[in-house]
DNA sequence: ACTTCTGTCTACCAATTGGTAGAAGCGTGA
DNA sequence: TCACGCTTCTACCAATTGGTAGACAGAAGT
């Protein structure tokens, strides 16, 4: 694999679990087995690498969504969320450095929102477009079509990545409460979305 | 107001939004019209300070609640879901950084969530056993009542507090928006919560 | 008048930060 | 052999980091 490459995945790893700010070029690439001066041949700061990490991520994280939309019916609504929640889940268990990455990224006055927007805006329109016909055929329950999308983001990320607050509730992160959690996660979009 | 209390509230403040390690204690003094050394002398370490003002948080976040929730009928989960809303809603407008302070204590690999933790945990308790009657006796939809309280919160934090993935979905945060995603949210809750 | 306690300060410190300048190693093509 | 471009390095740097040591001011009590 190229140096290059490495440094991007060794950063999305270090910036998804010990954020920007807590990883230090020196750090990074003490890690890798390089200078940081060597990173910085690749990316002219650490900033651009922060930007180039999160392309990265967003790519990965749209290529894994991509797969399972492409196996499924696209007026099936329910079929995506499902397929949603199964590609989250799986990050959150096998790439949790890149979910952090997401959170990271997503920070209020993080400044490359403007960069997930863009790289993310055909396929939210895409998804809006798919909950706006259902809606109006009656196959899903919902009012404004782009905040049920935000409801929906919102309840999946947060159940599939808000880990501390799980411990704080006494139910340690482990496989088998993953599997629960997502259990009654599907349960609980189930009842919202689909009319019974 | 004591130096120690307004201390306290900056830091809230700058923690919040532009996180712990993205708040020097230099800047934090500054901010005070003071000298690091003033701050070290009230709080032995940043650490030690970080630990304070969550305690503070947590204190505030809890005493909002409570009030809410005393004027409500123990047994009406709907009613205490929308105090919950209320509140935390009143939150991202007036007190964003609070919110902020939660979401920077409750990252993955977060120190502090321990404490977080003994501080809820009553709480945590009281509404696990309320929703758990509820759920008993037909009042409320649900499987596990842990893992539906904590879909809740995530749902309702992640709706008032992702405002970057707002942006990106080409909402404007504001005022009016903020009380669209209200309405939506409460609509959204109802229908997965509230047997027809 | 003297001490004591509290709070804020100046003066430092070693370590670390992101970043610059430029040399050296290295394989390739002429 | 030479030149060249690519990559990685050593050597620095100014600024900032969290934190220590200790002086100084003022109020309070005796």
């Amino acid at each position: 694999m190229s140096t290059r490459q490495r440094i991007l995945d060794t950063a999305l790893e270090s910036f998804g679990t010990t954020g920007v700010d807590g990883t230090s070029l020196d750090a990074l690439a003490r890690e890798l087995g390089l200078r940081k001066q060597s990173i910085l041949y690749y990316f002219n700061s650490k900033n651009a690498l922060f930007q180039a990490v999160v392309d990265e991520a967003a790519n990965e994280f749209i290529d894994e969504l991509d797969a399972v939309f492409s196996g499924v019916d696209p007026r099936d609504v329910w079929a995506q969320v499902e397929g949603a929640v199964r590609v989250v889940f799986r990050l959150a268990l096998q790439r949790p450095a890149l979910l952090g990455l997401l959170r990271e990224a997503s920070r209020p006055g993080s400044m490359v929102a403007v960069q997930l927007s863009t790289r993310l805006a055909v396929h939210i329109d895409a998804a809006q477009h798919a909950l706006e016909t259902a809606l109006q055929e009656g196959r899903v329950l919902g009012g404004n079509a782009r905040l049920l999308l935000f409801s929906l983001y919102s309840t999946i990320m947060g159940v599939a990545t808000e880990v501390e607050v799980l411990r704080a509730m006494g139910i340690e992160p482990s496989l088998r409460t993953l599997a629960e959690r997502r259990q009654e996660l599907l349960r609980f979009l189930r009842v919202a979305l689909v009319p019974a």
